[in-house]
DNA sequence: TGCGGATTTCTTGTCGACAAATAAAATACA
DNA sequence: TGTATTTTATTTGTCGACAAGAAATCCGCA
């Protein structure tokens, strides 16, 4: 029996099965063990979890509803693709709002915020400071989600987690094909964002932060369009 | 038999249950037919709809998904509360997302987009000449949104769409408790908005979406802060 | 061999039923 | 009479099973 299926079938409290596979999933789908296009089974996963399919489904249908995948009618559900067409509108949403929860951080965030901000931080360097991609992607999710949730505007938040979700694949899928070395840089940047938040310094914050975004997106996008052509003979 | 136990009822197709559900529950939960806070019964929803638990709890998954309802755990779900509170960050992402969508659609939209916007502003038109509030409410949302998919930005629109619809509710709030003739103003404004994005003048769009957006959120704040008190002695 | 139609298989959508958890009611007791 | 405790009742969470729809397979025929 595997870790999963224990943690799963061992005398699980009603109602927190459809969260176990939730959460199992979207990890599973964030950090591209499931790669884009897959197929879902629930009958598989029910089996795998040990489970009856009705919180297979209902899990499935959360994470419908935040685009993480696809349901085709009357046929498997896939995990969703990455619309690399139309990746100018996530970089312009996910600029946008950088800002403004960066903004609003600054305008709004109390003491306990920036304690929680700040232990990101140090958990996003350690990550950085170990080469590790995979931590580093996911801390640095969460320092940009704390900062948001400092800024105490729910409706940005929700918008921004998303964000931040969709870039933790696009991100994952970078770091996993192009083995640069990490970006020492992001956790300057990082720091100086913290100092311009604690300071209530709103303009700096600001422009921080879109020089942070704007820092993410030309990565990335020098990843797309990087020449993948071999040097071989036909 | 009521006219919604019939076309539920009547060999609907395998799918569609979940979304006449839905579509049904959202109407009611945004014209305050259901108030917030009103329990909904899975049993009493699916005996009025002739259907099975099942896609009643799919449908009550994804309106919880949407935050339009609220499930309390192993308790009813209810109608999800207004949060009158917190309604500056409901302005402060309205605006915003106002003047992003205008400032897109006139960047990027095509004629098609041109001729869908008229017809909503055209029955927006007709409702308020009729000064039929609900019907106002519903097109002017529309509207809107047909802006925002001519923007061409899922995640601004997903958003957008969101706050809309939070939008219908407090303004049907309004307008059935607070008989005041319809805005005309809106209409012209709207006539503008359709210009500037036909001429594609992003700085005037931008411009009259803010102006459009202080209009609304001046209208719900006057109605929120008005004075309620009844002149009675005590 | 290639193609169209029938059949089979496989997966999902829906159903009715049971069990767990909470709320409401009833009872015991001071 | 008021409060604590047990009992009942109601509502949700989970399950296994069946049926519908689509894809895959098989078969007949040119």
């Amino acid at each position: 029996m595997t870790q999963a299926q224990e943690t799963a079938s061992n005398d699980r409290k009603r109602g927190s099965g459809v969260k176990y596979v939730y959460d199992t999933l979207r990890d599973e789908i964030l950090d591209l063990v499931l790669p884009p296009g897959s197929p879902i089974d629930e009958v598989q996963l029910s089996e795998r979890m040990s489970m009856s399919r009705t919180p297979i489904r209902e899990a499935l249908v959360r994470l419908a509803g935040e685009g993480l995948v696809t349901t085709l009618p009357n046929r498997s559900t896939i995990v969703a693709h990455i619309d690399f067409m139309n990746l100018y509108t996530f970089f312009d949403a996910l600029t946008l709002m950088y800002r403004m929860t960066t903004r609003l951080a600054a305008e709004y965030h109390d003491p306990a915020d920036l304690e929680i901000i700040r232990a990101h931080q140090a958990r996003f360097a350690a990550a950085v400071e170990a080469q590790d991609a995979l931590a580093m992607i996911a801390t640095n999710r969460d320092f940009h989600a704390s900062i948001a949730e400092a800024g105490r505007n729910p409706y940005y938040a929700s918008l921004f987690f998303r964000l931040l979700d969709e870039g933790r694949r696009i991100l994952r899928l970078y770091y996993s094909s192009y083995q640069d070395r990490l970006p020492y840089r992001f956790v300057e940047e990082h720091d100086q964002m913290i100092a311009a938040i604690a300071a209530r310094d709103i303009a700096t914050a600001d422009r921080l932060a879109t020089a942070h975004a704007d820092q993410i997106v030309h990565q990335i996008q020098s990843f797309v369009a990087r020449d993948r052509r071999m040097p071989i003979a036909i």
